[in-house]
DNA sequence: GACTTCACGTA
DNA sequence: CGTACGTGAAGTCG
């Protein structure tokens, strides 16, 4: 493999083309190379979840890629066939006759193929009457005249009549990525022959490809050797009756044959293509384009982070002025202990944003500075070691970091925020987050790693090069001689992070979320963290006593099911479930699920209703009771040192907007049941202060959807202030509300929430134990008087079918790409996203601006009450003695005031001692 | 050990 | 065959 990749022996000095070196013209053929990629990758796992084979895309781009990086071409252009007949065809009608049908999943990869290509700036063409091949020898031919190196990259051994000193083909060898050199030299290593006696050669031998055949007996072996004694195949016909031997009299009677196979593997260098090959740099590339594309085809991130890669180098190779070809050019400045005020006044002037990258540790509310580095917009960084700094330096450090006349852009702030917190250190100014910016312009993607941003927004990779050009690990806990390549590497992120914020300003600005990140996102970071660090005290000994019963009852419904069954089995196996409940008992078969049939609790539920074996009965118990003591366990686990839990909330996963809580979830904890209401109490106020306080808003989603659809009947329903579903309900079935009953309540409450998610007739039956028929009805006359609620739900899906995405009340927007997809499933799926996701975002909008309200007022009135969880439409508050009027007004207040609907933001408040009691 | 599937808790 | 999450256990793969 490696002999094959001796690539020329071109320094970076000469790459640009423009700067000295040789213009250098790679033409490649698109069809052949794309097909031997199609062939080389497995069509079965090169699928996407549209269904669109994606091998040959994928193999041809892997190639192009490293043809891009190992030949460092400065023009390229990929030539097509085309499908309609050419010149050889119309001399010879059998022309590539009797080749095997192309397989389905190959010509509509294609089209997409050389979308790909336009998106990248490579010049695509093709000529009818004409196949690749011959617009690849013309402009080989032109490119030559004009000076230029010449690369052919093609699977057609008839492109080797081309090879000359200037100009070498690249074959596919055995693998994908063996591309082997055909120069003169191997060329003629490998058939004797000199490139241009080539064509002779291949027109005594035939090609089967081309269903062209040539002299019986004649290979390679024999058509060299002639050509060797008598120069040319035009001296060879010419003496064809010297030639001896029965080749020799094959030859005579095959010379129709071979003379019209010379003339049919002649290359075309005629061909009109229209544009020239000094137009055919490569630049111009459409960033968003190429994502959106990837995207969709669902490619890894390893093959765009490298055409990425490749990409930024040549265009940055257009301006000597531009950024280095890759990486960041950080330049790492040793400052002399006492003499970092000097240097921050010097090169971080008041106003101009620095860079900010922290090594350390943050989990569970606290965590510990390793070292950190300031990157200035010069380039020139620091980094400093907070165990070993000047007592000067330090001040100046802190100082600065607590400056807001100093912004700063990290990346994911939280967590350094939090290490900086233990350190005494607080953090203002932050101006940019590049995580939460990138999380505001591509919200369902599941990491915002810098790295990956860096590749995506900048197209640089963010690893050091040492002077070999090998990457240096990225090892962050190195000691002795990696400390400074740890150092380096910190500044590194830290001017990639300056940088990219640059660049997510301008895209944000694009998509009209500068606002959302500057005024909402970012300010509520320092909410979060604050609140992390908070914690919320937890009841140990009660959690353990909680833990012992719960394990107590599941120990109960183990064994009753055992011996029920007459044997021991894991009740904890749906695998093992399946087999006793279905196979053993015979009980009715449920829900089909990939792996059988589903024993989930409405199963079981609907199971217990069909026999009478009491399994299903102690399966729903053993199920309840485990999660309950897994639940309490969990929050065993995470207690910390203070006795409080803290959670960690994460503000760049939830593709809505919302927050989510992980490590351990106190978003999830039960509420529903008595049982589970019971794990709330282990939720306890804690020392030096007196109550829990706990706000919530009252149906929100619904309040956002009368406020977006503007229904002047829902509308009314909740400004008069009384049971909203019972007034609804009365409206559906054209009662008085007095005479609303609990099942007619029930229904309209479930059709009411369902609305948001888009609930079908089947769902709707499903929950509520109807037949979907009866639920079609109830969702005809329920859209008979709120009319508006159904026209505001398929406006949203239509606008977004348009524009491409949803947005929020605050400009939030959500991307669903598969509103256009040809998927069914997979299209109703992005619907129903579509219609909720306004309405849950906006929710999430109301209460982050409510946090960042409540947050601020109890600052400001220098309250010692604190916010300690959010739960989506909750707020757990701690409150401090003697505050707890103060507090539950200033809470109201913010929280209904947080934003002005067409309907009020109700709010209700709870007081106790814990989470449950504080309940309302 | 890493990953997927099922199941289930919350809003 | 309603949205959005996170977690734990079992099962599977390498």
């Amino acid at each position: 493999m490696v002999n094959t990749q001796a690539t020329p022996g071109q320094t970076r000095s000469s790459e640009t083309g423009e700067g000295g070196g040789r213009p250098r013209l790679l033409l490649v053929d698109g069809h052949s190379l794309a097909f031997r990629a199609f062939f080389a990758l497995p069509a079965e796992k090169f699928v996407n979840s549209a269904g669109q084979a994606t091998n040959a895309i994928y193999g041809f781009t892997s190639m192009l890629v490293k043809l891009l990086r190992d030949e460092r071409p400065t023009h390229i252009a990929v030539a097509w066939d085309r499908s309609e007949p050419t010149f050889r065809h119309e001399e010879y009608a059998e022309y590539k006759a009797g080749r095997s049908e192309t397989p389905p999943e190959f010509p509509g990869q294609v089209g997409l193929l050389q979308e790909l290509l336009g998106l990248i700036g490579v010049t695509s063409l093709s000529a009818a009457g004409y196949e690749a091949d011959d617009i690849i020898a013309t402009l080989a031919t032109r490119g030559l005249a004009e000076g230029m190196e010449v690369l052919i990259a093609s699977g057609d051994r008839d492109t080797f009549q081309l090879v000359g000193d200037d100009c070498t083909v690249l074959y596919p060898g055995k693998s994908l990525s063996d591309l082997v050199r055909m120069t003169p030299e191997a060329v003629e290593a490998k058939y004797a022959v000199r490139p241009e006696r080539y064509r002779d050669l291949a027109a005594l031998v035939g090609e089967k490809a081309d269903n062209l055949p040539g002299v019986p007996g004649v290979g390679p072996k024999t058509a060299a050797k002639w050509l060797a004694k008598y120069g040319s195949l035009d001296e060879l016909v010419a003496r064809a009756d010297e030639i001896g031997g029965k080749a020799g009299q094959n030859f005579r009677d095959h010379l129709d044959d071979v003379l019209r196979n010379q003339r049919l593997n002649r290359l075309d260098t005629d061909v009109e293509v229209g544009v020239e090959v000094g137009d055919m740099t490569l630049d111009g590339w459409n960033r968003d384009g190429v994502n959106l594309l990837f995207d969709n085809l669902e490619f890894a991130s390893t093959l765009r982070d490298r055409l990425f890669a490749v990409l930024g180098e040549s265009t940055s190779a257009e301006d000597a002025e531009a950024e280095p070809d890759e990486g960041f050019a950080v330049e790492l400045v040793e400052v002399a202990p006492g003499a970092l005020g000097e240097w921050l006044a010097a090169e971080v002037a008041a106003g101009a944003r620095t860079g900010l990258a922290v090594e350390g540790t943050w989990e569970r509310g606290g965590g510990d500075v390793v070292r950190l580095a300031l990157a200035a917009p010069s380039g020139r960084a620091v980094c400093l070691d907070p165990a070993r700094l000047d007592p000067a330096d330090e001040a100046a450090l802190a100082a600065w970091l607590a400056d807001p006349a100093y912004p700063k852009a990290l990346h994911d702030a939280k967590g350094p925020m939090l290490a900086l917190r233990a350190r005494g250190w607080e953090l203002a100014g932050l101006d940019s987050d590049t995580a939460i910016a990138g999380y505001l312009a591509m919200p369902g993607r599941r990491n915002f790693d810098l790295a990956d941003l860096c590749t995506r927004y900048l197209g640089r990779e963010l690893t050091e090069r040492d002077s070999d050009g090998t990457q240096l690990a990225l090892d962050l806990d190195g000691t002795g001689d990696d400390q400074q390549a740890a150092r380096h590497l910190l500044a590194t992120r830290a001017l990639a992070t300056l940088e990219l914020a640059l660049a997510l300003d301008a895209d944000l600005a694009k998509r009209g979320a500068a606002e959302l990140l500057r005024d909402l996102e970012i300010p509520l970071a320092g909410v979060l963290a604050r609140m992390e660090a908070a914690g919320i005290a937890a009841d140990l000994d009660y959690l353990r006593e909680l833990e012992a019963e719960f394990a107590a009852a599941v120990r109960q419904a183990v064994d009753e099911a055992h011996r029920l069954v007459g044997r021991e089995f894991n009740l904890g196996s749906p695998k093992q479930l399946q087999q006793i409940l279905f196979d053993e008992l015979g009980l009715p078969k449920t829900k089909r699920i990939k792996t059988g049939y589903t024993t989930d609790a409405d199963a079981l539920a609907w199971l217990a209703t069909q026999s009478d074996n009491e399994l299903p009965v102690i399966l729903l118990r053993h199920r309840d009771q485990t999660k309950l003591r897994t639940t309490v366990e969990g929050l065993i686990k995470t207690v910390a040192e203070d006795g409080r839990i803290h959670t960690t909330f994460n503000q760049t996963v939830a593709a809505t907007g919302r927050l989510s809580s992980a490590d351990p979830n106190l978003q999830n904890i039960p509420v529903r049941t008595d049982a589970g209401r019971r794990i709330r109490r282990a939720f306890v106020v804690g020392e030096g202060y007196e109550q829990l306080l706990t706000a919530d808003y009252s149906q929100i989603e619904l309040r956002i959807m009368a406020h977006l659809s503007q229904d002047e009947a829902l509308i009314e329903a909740f400004q008069s202030g009384y049971d909203f579903h019972a007034q609804i309900a009365a409206r559906v079935f054209r009662i008085p509300v007095e005479q609303v009953d609990g099942e007619a309540r029930a229904r309209i409450k479930a059709m009411n929430y369902g609305l948001a998610y888009g609930l079908s007739d089947y769902g709707l039956s499903q929950q509520l134990g109807i037949t979907p028929k009866e639920a079609r009805v109830l969702m005809e006359d329920y859209f008979s008087h709120f009319g508006r609620v159904r026209d505001y739900l398929e406006a949203v899906v239509s606008q977004a079918r348009r524009d491409g995405y949803t947005a929020t009340m605050l400009g939030r927007r959500r991307y669903l790409p598969d509103l256009n997809s040809d998927n069914r499933q997979r299209r109703e799926m992005a619907e129903r996203m579509a219609l909720n996701a306004p309405i849950q975002g906006s929710a999430a909008d109301i209460i982050k601006l409510a946090m960042l309200r409540v947050d601020r007022a109890l600052r400001d009135e220098g309250l010692a009450s604190r916010m300690l969880l959010q739960v989506h439409d909750e707020l757990v508050l701690e409150v401090a003695p003697g505050e707890l009027d103060t507090v539950r007004e200033l809470v109201v207040e913010h929280m209904a005031g947080a934003q002005q609907l067409r309907v009020p933001l109700a709010v209700s408040v709870g007081v106790g001692p814990n989470w449950h009691d504080a309940a309302h």
